[in-house]
DNA sequence: GTTTTTGTACTGACCAGTCAGTTTAGAAGT
DNA sequence: ACTTCTAAACTGACTGGTCAGTACAAAAAC
């Protein structure tokens, strides 16, 4: 299962995601190039070609391994706790998410509200999985009263997950000196106010 | 000077402003080429460069066009207001001045925090000026006593620009049905509790 | 008669994707 | 063990297309 051979192309590929997710967060999808990305990695164009069937999909595969990461981090935090708690718990786990995979928190926030772009589905349908995650903590609290009733799921979900996304990616670009608690707390008390609304 | 002349300049300038702006709000910016610019204000390509002296140049003056007349309005709302009640004038200007610009806004959120673009240092130095103008109001805020002494002034003022541009595009993409009174006050909201932490 | 715009054709750089060939891991044969 | 064989992994020169920017003569607007 894991010889040297799928070892080794895992290893390639996983190069290859680090690379491509620092360039395309500083420049952007289109202004990076697959020479870039194979220079970046270490390793001949052909290889990426070998990997990835093009430009495109190694984007959506990169996506999707981000994502997913995310996804299962936010799952893990909200595991067990009650609505309010898990809410609180989601938003250190977006912190710790972010602070930890900073390039790919830069890349999703210039890249999540484009449009007219072939991978925009794909990362659509991503967004939605994380905030489905977000959603059913809320949905729970509003369902045992420990959220306001009248609260928008769908709205507040995404909501949050967007606040947080811009307040830590500016505070990384913008504000890199100041201290991640300062963030957590300011972030804390903004969705506090929200679910009271 | 508004002779003929400069009128038809300045409509095919605008024109062109447009078009950018909106190809480059749904592609980026390397993404967008010049063609399709000229294509889409339908103008010569040869117009473009009479007009322009680059594709780059021609971002920056619209991204110093746009940001100008956002500038503008926070200036107009907040004049002659009491801190607190300018700081909620600063927020329903961001979104109208949005609602207005939905693809500036847009490109805005897409572009602001990159890395290692030429246009970059432009963008960022723009970005100064329109937070200054919130920062002014918080300084006074701070300074008069209305806003809490310990608040961070560079940091406040821009968490408040990027959330009311998050979460106001957040809305025009993905839930565009919303009223946007909803969204005004979820914003107020926040901004309530930012200004009591 | 001067400024602005048009239309078309062109150049040179750049870049996504290809492919014939090379290296490497490890299985199979002895 | 140790050679031989094979398929997987990787290489990098090459191709065909795209695009920013140029050139310029003729037309339109003022």
């Amino acid at each position: 299962m894991t010889d040297g051979r799928t070892r080794r192309r895992e290893d390639t590929r996983q190069r290859l995601f680090v690379a491509a997710v620092e360039l395309i967060a500083e420049q952007g999808f289109s202004a990076t190039t697959v020479d870039d990305i194979a220079a970046r990695a270490g390793v001949a164009k052909g290889t990426v070609y070998y990997n990835f069937e093009s430009k495109t999909v190694l984007f959506e595969e990169l996506l999707r391994h981000g994502i997913g990461l995310l996804t299962a981090d936010f799952r893990a935090a909200v595991a067990g706790l009650p609505p309010r708690e898990a809410l609180a718990a989601l938003v250190r786990a977006e912190l710790g998410y972010i602070r930890r995979y900073r390039a790919f928190a830069q890349l999703l926030l210039s890249e999540m509200w484009r449009t007219n772009r072939e991978w925009q589905q794909t990362l659509r349908l991503l967004r939605g999985e994380a905030i489905e995650v977000i959603a059913e903590t809320v949905r729970a609290g509003v369902a045992s009263g420990d959220l306001p009733a009248d609260l928008d799921v769908r709205t507040a979900s995404s909501a949050l997950f967007g606040v947080g996304l811009v307040v830590a990616v500016d505070w990384l670009v913008f504000q890199p000196d100041r201290p991640i608690e300062d963030v957590q707390e300011a972030l804390l008390g903004i969705v506090r106010r929200v679910a009271q609304t």
